[in-house]
DNA sequence: ATGCATGAGGC
DNA sequence: CCTCATGCATA
């Protein structure tokens, strides 16, 4: 074994990935190599800002079976921040989905605490000409229906066809905030959509979602569990008042299969939502998003982003194309430790038992497993993040197993979030069991 | 598509 | 040190 990591961090170096394990050891004082975790070396990486990392984009649905048993393990505890801060540069971006950005919350008005996290600041690493700019080019205009990836909306309503040719109900992305809603169209990749103001503004870093400011009161007085009992869809809009599960889930789909119509990439819809908006996204976070594997918070953040390049995107079918290219910064990035499988399944255990130990236990528990204690600290953290995420574990259900839903809508979830004023009390967990993730998987 | 990581903002 | 939003690097 090379011990290409003399020190922790290292960028410019000739290393390169030679099977080698090399522990970064930090702070623990030493770990012994061989063992728990190995941290591939991956060489200089990022030595050209013009490494775009243009791996196809469809792999989807070959996660669906990741993870089959789901444990029920209430690890919240949610988050007592302090409605002052934060609101520098957010302010106007999380307006809308601050508040009531619980799932099935009411929909208070005030005693919601803004969460922390701001809105993207770029600093440094995304300039972007904000002027023409709009979005790369597709890489290839394949008309190509084939979508791998299709959920099944169980919800009773949307259930339909699901089955050979099945098609994006259609209506709910544009909501324009002007007053007018493109409803009957099915905006084919051949016909643009007459909704298209030219909202190529030279500026604008907020992430207002571009509404016509004038959201003063959010007190929206009714509830966003909409019973699907029939056929009716009227609670859906992209913007202003804060989206519902099912709007996030439906509008993600619909997102994907436009975006794969236009042929574009997850990772071209983040650039272009950098040169359009100035906030650049990776792949990662597009694919989370089509995914769900976000916060319901974020989910709200980034929808009305993706919905304006959607609508760009198809006003400009067959496009210009303005190349870009974001700086890469020059960040070092610890190289990232594998897990042992067994390791992984250690930390999972002491994961069920404790979802949040103590530094202590964390200290302990490295010691044990051969891992830096901020591996391990890490990877609690990550596991609570993921316990939270919008997509349930694995859902293996059938589309005949939905009626198995939970009475009226599917999230039933928490009701508090008062609890910035006498102290935590402790929230019910976040994770719903959202309602119908199918997966239908009809590769060719 | 995801696993591990970084960082900002808050206790 | 946690949570949360994000993303590089990977499988």
């Amino acid at each position: 074994m090379a011990t290409a990591a003399s020190n922790p961090y290292l960028s410019s170096n000739s290393i390169l990935s030679s099977g080698s394990i090399v522990h970064s050891d930090s702070g623990g004082g030493g770990m012994q190599p061989g063992s728990a975790a190995v941290t591939s070396v991956s060489g200089g990486y990022r030595g050209d800002p013009t490494v775009k990392m243009v791996q196809s984009d469809f792999m989807q649905g070959a996660m669906a079976a990741s993870n089959g048993g789901h444990m029920l393990s209430h690890a919240h505890q949610w988050v007592t921040s302090l409605p002052h801060a934060a609101a520098a540069a957010a302010a106007a971006a999380v307006a809308a989905a601050e508040a009531g950005s619980h799932w099935s919350s009411s929909p208070v008005g005030m005693t919601g605490s803004p969460q922390q996290q701001d809105v993207k600041n770029n600093s440094g690493r995304d300039d972007l000409h904000t002027g023409t700019a709009l979005h790369h080019r597709p890489p290839h205009l394949g008309p190509h229906q084939t979508h791998a990836g299709a959920w099944g909306s169980t919800t009773a309503a949307h259930l339909n066809s699901i089955s050979g040719g099945q098609q994006q109900q259609q209506s709910l992305i544009y909501s324009n905030p002007g007053g007018f809603t493109v409803n009957g169209m099915l905006s084919q990749p051949g016909s643009q959509s007459l909704v298209h103001p030219g909202l190529v503004r030279g500026d604008t870093p907020e992430l207002d979602h571009g509404s016509h400011h004038h959201h003063h009161h959010h007190q929206h007085p009714h509830h966003q569990q909409q019973h699907h009992g029939g056929v009716n869809s009227h609670d859906q809009h992209s913007d202003e008042d804060t989206p519902t599960s099912d709007d996030l889930e439906q509008f993600a789909k619909q997102f994907k299969q436009r975006r794969i119509k236009l042929g574009f990439t997850q990772a071209d819809v983040g650039l272009a939502l950098g040169t359009l908006y100035g906030n650049v996204f990776s792949q990662t976070t597009i694919c989370r998003f089509e995914a769900l594997q976000l916060s319901f918070k974020n989910m709200c953040k980034l929808k009305p982003l993706l919905n304006k390049w959607l609508e760009e995107a198809d006003s400009t079918t067959g496009s210009p194309t303005s190349i870009d290219k974001i700086a890469a910064q020059g960040r070092k990035r610890k190289k990232r430790t594998s897990i042992e499988v067994s390791v992984k399944g250690a930390l999972e255990s002491h994961f069920l038992k404790c979802p949040k130990p103590s530094a202590q236990e964390i200290t302990s528990l490295a010691d044990n497993l051969q891992l830096e204690k901020e591996v391990v600290r890490v990877w609690f953290c990550n596991r609570r993040q993921k316990e939270k995420r919008m997509t349930p574990p694995g859902v293996p259900q059938t589309p005949e197993d939905v009626y198995s839903q939970v009475g009226n809508g599917h999230f039933l979830v928490d009701y508090l979030k008062d609890a910035s004023l006498t102290g935590p009390s402790e929230p019910t967990d976040q994770r719903v069991t959202t309602s119908s993730f199918h997966q239908v998987i009809l590769a060719h």
